[in-house]
DNA sequence: CCGCTGACTAGACAGCTGTCAAACTAGACG
DNA sequence: CGTCTAGTTTGACAGCTGTCTAGTCAGCGG
């Protein structure tokens, strides 16, 4: 966590990426696209993860894409998904106690 | 990112806490709470911090309480609030893309 | 060109969420 | 006890969200 307090243009942008993460669905479909070697996915292999319709798939990805999660790219038949890892990292760095810890001990 | 995918439960558990980190006040509260010296805030100090409503602030902070963010206790007329740092590294460290990125490379 | 399959969009609808005003509870202080 | 302040709870309401069905678009194979 940040030693600062955030203002109030950055927390609303980082509550968009963690508002997309505040899913279940959608936090199994980025769990499936980290955990795949090639680190590229195929909308059709998600899909069949879920008992969910592919319009709901669909959406959740959209949501993912818009909140700079996930990025996609048509390649023939097929849509391929693949994480932005800098976007995750921030996200990431922001929740890290440690940095805080740190600050407060000190 | 974890190397394998999430469980429905485990997933659902996940995004309960980061459901309740994606709200821009909810992110400014516990930034204000995190970047406190002691490691506590009092209420009045963190309404103060906002234009909304002491009702809204409060509202908030039960559900970051409910997500397992932060805890709370009475000290006389005032009630403190602080940050549940284990609570806080579990989440980031499902974001932390250095462990895929390895697992992927490797 | 026609049909097939994979993926997305549009529209609808129940359920949840953020906000506020009003009412309530817990301590402190005379 | 009475009252003042700090915080929470309740109830209401507009707006957003997750899901589905039905319809649409993009490529591939004949």
């Amino acid at each position: 966590m940040v030693t600062e307090a955030l203002g109030e243009e950055t927390a609303a942008d980082l509550a968009r990426g963690f508002k997309a993460l505040g899913d279940p669905v959608r936090l199994r479909l980025l769990s499936l696209i980290a955990a795949r070697a090639g680190g590229e996915v195929c909308v059709c292999d998600l899909t069949d993860a879920f008992t969910l319709t592919g319009p709901t798939i669909s959406h959740h990805l959209k949501v993912l894409r818009k909140a700079g999660l996930v990025d996609c790219q048509r390649r023939g038949t097929w849509v391929y998904y693949w994480i932005i890892p800098s976007r995750m990292a921030a996200l990431s760095q922001l929740l890290d106690t440690s940095t805080i810890t740190v600050a407060a001990t000190a």
